[in-house]
DNA sequence: TTGAAAGCGCTAACAG
DNA sequence: CTGTTAGCGCTTTCAA
């Protein structure tokens, strides 16, 4: 039917089927511009006009191109976010805040996992910034220098760029960028003071699996200086990798198999809840009293913990705090073209059972 | 310096700062189209050329203006998808296999979460097709008509639209999508018989908080009409919302305080292994002997399942898999441009502790 | 192997 | 309140 007569000399180039503006306008007898007016700002078409485009586009189920207006006007509505992993529960409550925050602002969440590699971080960035997006979302504070010059860029051109889950660290030059989250320092060494204060010598840290997991190594090289700095013995070990349970059994008894006579550790502490937990029921298995004999730490606040008896003592940290702070900064940042900026958020130090103090 | 003439009838519009390939066209001597063919169909320039060019690019930090693509060439590379929830470690799972088959396709992954509400699936479809994705995927069968009708129009327009997380039911005819998943129903019955098999009269169900979860629904209603046809009694309950482990230990507590001298419940199946481990370790703490006075069995297979003691037994769902086959039957609809394919996925019911047969 | 021209679907700027 | 005109940055078709 649409056959390109044969003499045409050249051989035009047709949309790919849905209907468009053009379609909606020719329906509803306006021009395009009106029908892209009534679809951003209503209030300046007159009411019937108004009506009549409506109508037009219900009938042909006409979908505004969000590309095509984006490229023409110049700004985008997305926003896009790289997290270490989706898999993993801490990210997904702030992530699902996050996206609660934009819901109905009109913005999108373009959404990526780097899998803790720099690497991979760096390509994703890329393709990110590719779509450009209205703002940047960035997990920890440590990237690869490509990275962090695509970040500068970005925020010289104007996008809001904020690094969440970190915050700025003691020595450390000011921030180039906002960092919505806490100090996973302060974190660490607040859990080797808790169980210092409890009177315990000699103590254990049993660190994520993942190296690439910058902000639990900070935890654990917190916890370990803190440590040192009063005196106390440690023993350090790095949780295998799989089920993160199965992991801090073995972590449990890796750590039990390597006492010496002297130095008995009698309280642990983990990167993550699902370790601590995991050490807690091999605990449990081999009959050591917990907290009696050994004192268990975690950090995360898992919702098992609170329902293992002992009870997991644990550091409760603003998991989707950070993701409505993040898409407030945003907005703001969006709509009043002002700074962004960092907040630090508060964490909790949740004192359960398993480091409960011995009377 | 490029001020507009004082009597320009009119102020041009110039883009936001990034560089384009007109940049580095100028920079590398050629002009834009062969810098895009260099980014396309490097083959087809020549080799100093493309020298040029590449250095060129590093030279300004050029990234490709993807939006503008994918309007000039009418296709994109973007893959939405749509599920209920980023928070419920089962999608997670999915999505994370998702997203892996997809990585260095050139595709990316738009998500979006409905919140298992089908006014918000329709919003967010909506909004999405806007974004003209080369591919859809939905999660379940059941959409609002308008939902329905859009991904009827897109699958038409030769988008291939996929649903996960589900199968074919009993009494439907063909469906209009492909889907990869599995039959809830069949799972429901499945937990039912195991029950009945080991010789329970007297069932319980425990749903989902969420009603509008229907493939949970399924399996409660296909676990009650199993019971039914077998004869045996059956009692309903509905977890309450919040902490999951909470709800199924109210709902352990519920069960007993309800039980009539004649009909005790022997035996009882969550709509989730959360719910269930709740119930576990809430009948551990009574002193309820599980699974001589009582069975338990869950859904989902999650980690803390095999943990727990009496371990946990439970139905363990193709998470990964689901993920994995709809990327692949994606990519192979997108680039053989064949029709997409559903496949059903293979679950297992594990057999541990908590259902043991009564010796 | 490279280039010229036209156009993807929409919106900014400026009239009327 | 509505229309005209000229792009957004890229890719297509055809020609050289």
């Amino acid at each position: 039917m649409t056959q390109p007569p044969p003499n045409s000399p050249r051989q035009p180039r047709r949309g790919h089927g849905r209907p468009t503006l053009h379609d909606v306008a020719g329906l509803a007898a306006v021009t395009r511009i009106t029908v892209s007016r009534y679809l951003n700002a209503p209030g300046q078409v007159a009411p019937e006009t108004a009506a009549r485009i409506c109508a037009a586009i219900a009938a042909i189920g006409y979908v505004p191109n969000l590309q095509a207006g984006q490229l023409a006007s110049g700004r985008s509505k997305v926003v896009a976010a790289l997290i270490p992993s989706i898999n993993n529960s801490i990210f997904a409550e702030t992530i699902q805040a996050l996206s609660e925050g934009l819901n109905n602002t009109g913005y999108e969440l373009l959404l990526t996992c780097t899998a803790y590699d720099m690497t991979r971080e760096e390509a994703q960035l890329r393709a990110l910034i590719g779509w450009a997006p209205a703002a940047l979302v960035m997990t920890g504070r440590q990237h690869s220098q490509t990275t962090l010059r695509l970040m500068l860029a970005a925020q010289l051109a104007g996008t809001p760029v904020i690094e969440i889950w970190d915050d700025r660290h003691a020595d450390e030059a000011e921030p180039a960028f906002a960092r919505i989250g806490f100090s996973h320092a302060e974190v660490g060494r607040a859990m080797a003071r808790h169980l210092l204060q409890q009177g315990h010598r000699h103590l254990a840290y049993v660190h994520s699996p993942i190296p690439a997991d910058f902000r639990a190594q900070e935890r654990g090289d917190a916890f370990a200086a803190e440590a040192a700095a009063a005196g106390a013995t440690l023993s350090l070990f790095r949780a295998g990798t799989g089920d993160p349970f199965d992991a801090g059994r073995e972590s449990l008894n890796h750590l039990l198999s390597s006492q010496s006579a002297v130095t008995t550790v009698t309280a642990a502490a983990f990167s993550n809840d699902n370790l601590a937990c995991g050490a807690l029921l091999e605990a449990k298995r081999r009959g050591i009293d917990v907290p009696g004999a050994l004192s268990l730490l975690g950090f995360g606040d898992f919702p098992i913990g609170r329902q293992l008896s002992p009870s997991l003592s644990t550091i409760s940290p603003p998991r989707g705090e950070i993701g409505r702070a993040a898409a407030q900064a945003l907005l703001a940042a969006l709509t009043t073209n002002s700074v962004t900026q960092g907040v630090s958020l508060p964490w909790v130090l949740l004192e359960r059972d398993s480091s409960a103090r011995k009377i």
